[in-house]
DNA sequence: ACGAAAATGGATAGGCAGCATCCGCTTAGG
DNA sequence: CCTAAGCGGATGCTGCCTATCCATTTTCGT
């Protein structure tokens, strides 16, 4: 049923619209802590249309993620469909890396403590499974090192995520360098390295990464007289 | 010079002492955002007290982390007197992200982009050196894969902070696991698996780390009504 | 084409958190 | 014992975010 009681009126419609599109361009560049204020005006529409539309920031998110997130559960599906086990895995990982990294937002609700909203909260849930199957298959297939775990997907993902954070703009692609890396000490075809997909950071490069302050944390302290 | 014009009187220099013990434990355990106020309070001092010893937080911070850098450093040399390159390389990794590990705030000085402060960046930048040799004398012994290279060393620390930051306190010793993943994915001695030094996490236990809000961070939203 | 209902915008109130100061009282120590 | 040094913590910023309110504008059924 996705008709609302009362069918909008026309401009309120395309408000809405406007509201969700910059939210979501909004999220993907800087993230979840974002203002509904900033959104509104990124909208280029006033704040109060804003409230007027959804309660507050929680109900926008809501409305926009759940679909992103159906998305990973589809690549998840996908790499379970692949014919080669490792290739699924693989797969699985650099593709829901990449929508992460498209999407500052995804990321965080992703990894992040985020969001206790049911419905997001639901999806998230029905991704562990999928999760689960793909290195089950893996290592039923002699793919990836026996003690490798399901959880083991999480984390890397974590780390990996923190990575694409902090280069993100110096260097988009350098957390695939470290997911290469990683794959090299998971999988049980020990003949040879893979060829690292990135450059590695010049000293410069990766001082400024490490330095440039992001664009959305906290900057512990500050003013200096 | 470690004497300061006017020697503190004795309960003054007291109450410093305890101020610096106390913002160590503070900042060990909840990290660097902390207020001059919680400080005060855990070090059972007035308020007013520590704005009279210290003219603001970065001069705390200032105070107590250029030793843990400096002790960094020292880990970093020894690792480079180490006879076994590869030996040494690890080492440094093991013992720098274990005193990280310990402290929070350390691990936030290192990591992030806090801090413009003089002294301080200055030792983080004569750490830098010190991790090109321990690179460049392990290739040199053909001990680890040759696309490696020095930043690389960097951005593993990154990754597997931001695994330990948010396991802390459920599985503390968690990034080892993947501290030895990635290595296994950089030694050019890949006749076997290094044996994983800790149980990856159940399902349960994995819902608990990624959900359970950390101590410091905001909560991107909150509010319901 | 007209008027009621719906929608708009943005100034602004209210809340919260961190930083820092001020000042009446206490304490060390010559 | 007297004075300068030190103490505490209530208090007042300031900045940021949330959310509301209402005078004005727009839509759309008749």
């Amino acid at each position: 049923m996705p008709e609302t009681p009362h069918p909008l009126r026309k401009d309120a419609a395309l408000n809405r619209e406007r509201l969700l599109t910059a939210a979501s361009e909004l999220f993907a560049e800087r993230g979840l802590n974002v203002t509904l204020n900033d959104i509104a005006h990124h909208a280029g529409v006033g704040v109060g249309t804003a409230y007027r539309r959804f309660p507050n920031k929680e109900a926008v998110i809501d409305a926009l993620f759940e679909e992103r997130l159906q998305a990973v559960v589809a690549v998840a599906e996908e790499a379970l469909d692949h014919p080669d086990a490792w290739q699924g895995l693989v797969s699985f990982l650099e593709r829901s890396l990449d929508m992460q990294f498209g999407d500052r937002g995804l990321n965080q609700i992703i990894n992040g403590p985020h969001l206790g909203d049911a419905r997001i909260a639901d999806v998230r849930d029905r991704i562990a499974p999928l999760m689960v199957k793909l290195v089950e298959r893996a290592k039923a297939a002699h793919a990836v090192r026996p003690d490798f775990d399901q959880s083991d997907l999480i984390f890397i993902q974590l780390g990996l995520s923190a990575i694409m954070d902090t280069t993100r703009g110096i260097a988009p692609n350098l957390y695939r360098r470290y997911l290469t890396l990683i794959l090299d000490g998971i999988r049980t075809d020990r003949s040879e390295f893979a060829p690292l997909p990135t450059e590695a950071l010049s000293a410069a490069q990766t001082h400024r990464a490490m330095t440039g302050r992001r664009r959305d944390g906290k900057s512990a302290t500050h003013t200096a007289p």
